[in-house]
DNA sequence: CGAAAACATAACAAAATCGTTGTTAAGGTT
DNA sequence: AACCTTAACAACGATTTTGTTATGTTTTCG
């Protein structure tokens, strides 16, 4: 179990990396005593105790005393406390590649995936552009960008991915047209997207039916993935771009079925 | 011109402070130099650079070689750089004497105005509670609050209020219902309220609709100001909360006219 | 039932991190 | 050439995170 390969990153904070190796921990455990988080990451009880109260507040652990508990895998493994940070360099990668297909002056729909999120900090590049999202990340981060007119779609928010879904999302979103949408997956299987919320579904079924074009961001972990429920077929999409670590079989399987895939280069 | 009457309050930044103080020194001149502006605030040319790039960002000033020019005094005006910060004590007061209007369970109505902005610290206390806004400053403070249930109004990005308005917000309006609704006013003439801005008028009378109770917090500076597009009379409030500071013939006005006013202490 | 043990929380001080500012040097305009 | 703007980096200051200690709360067991 390496907790420690993922502190790569210079733009994760210490806090972050040790909340979701936390998180990891307690999923793959069931549970752990509180004392051995604290001794395992050379840290305070104190520390701990605040970082499983903020896991807990989104919904990913449960605090009994003296040891933390594990809610669904499946549950944990959506949150984006717990994504955040996986695979930075292939996702990077992939949102490099993804703004090939922003022209400026064109309205873009982005979902809540951590890939997709990569995106931001490129967008400035195609100004004038319009920008319509339901994630109150790229919101925060998109705010007061030059040239980047934001959209936010409304709804109800959702802790565990920091972004609006439910009625008032999908009806928004179906009074918009987009040029593009870029959305991401939570799992690739036969040929079809898989999401473990149904919400999230919804929401991104919704993006698809009023973008004129669709772009699928996947990092090759999403062909290891399962999930519940079904998004789409790949084949719906103009463009799946993945990462170059992508095994070879994985990407003719898909180009067999005449599906245009774009290997991103690191 | 008293700069240094506002910079009492802990929570405002140098940096907010002396932005405001530009704003206004700029309005208020026409156009200023550079080079006078860094003189006068004690701060080298950059800091006064990098603070005008911010304020022309937000649509407040022109900033042309080596002086900064004034935009449209209403504009200014209605910014949330100018007016953050600016009577926080009387707005503080309101916002808590505004806080006896929400009963745990109830979903509450936010609008984009600094006074409604001061509840947001307290709405925790009302817990289980939904808050729907269009803003984004107010969506920050409340993600992640315990027992706050955030929901969204989406729209297009209005940066000098940090607010999403327009079509797609007015609609997402009419599709909800909250029991409450607080809001502000950019100016109280002959018991009407009046805004510059027509797309404010649009959002506020949109959630005016679809609230059960409807309370308006004013503080006393509001009697003096002159706006633009009438948004609705007083008497369509329930309560009318205003802060100590308020002339007594102006809440004798009102209260003549059969209108429910509180009187917040401080 | 009461007391001790085990754990959780609160409050403050120390440390680390992040944001702001000033300086200098390089790049553009007039 | 003079003047202004921008970029880059170092110094400073403010904020956030962490650890410590003290206090409160729950459990356990005599």
């Amino acid at each position: 179990m390496d907790y420690l390969g993922l502190e790569r990153d210079p733009r994760l904070s210490k806090q972050q990396v040790r909340q979701r190796a936390i998180a990891e921990a307690v999923l793959s455990e069931g549970a752990i005593r509180i004392e051995a988080l604290a001794e395992q990451f050379g840290t305070s009880l104190m520390t701990i105790h605040r970082d499983l109260d903020e896991l807990e507040d989104r919904g990913l652990l449960r605090k009994t005393r003296g040891l933390a508990t594990a809610h669904s895998t499946t549950l944990v493994e959506s949150s984006d406390v717990y994504r955040i940070g996986q695979e930075t360099p292939a996702k990077e990668a992939i949102a490099m590649a993804a703004m090939e297909f922003i022209e400026p002056g064109q309205s873009v729909l982005m979902d809540d995936s951590t890939t997709v999120l990569q995106m931001a900090k490129f967008l400035q590049t195609k100004s004038p552009i319009t920008v319509i999202t339901n994630v109150l990340t790229l919101m925060n981060e998109l705010n007061g960008a030059r040239g980047v007119q934001l959209v936010a779609l409304g709804g109800t928010f959702h802790n565990w991915c920091s972004a609006f879904m439910g009625s008032v999302t999908t009806e928004a979103i179906h009074r918009l047209r987009a040029d593009v949408v870029f959305m991401s997956t939570a799992a690739v299987m036969d040929g079809m997207c898989f999401h473990q919320s149904e919400e999230s579904v919804a929401t991104k079924k919704a993006m698809l039916s009023v973008a004129a074009k669709k772009i699928l961001l996947v990092d090759h972990t999403k062909f290891e993935r399962r999930a519940l429920h079904s998004l789409a077929s790949l084949s719906e999409f103009d463009h799946v771009i993945v990462d170059s670590g992508t095994k070879p079989e994985d990407v003719e399987k898909m180009r067999s079925q005449g599906i245009d895939v774009i290997i991103a280069s690191n």
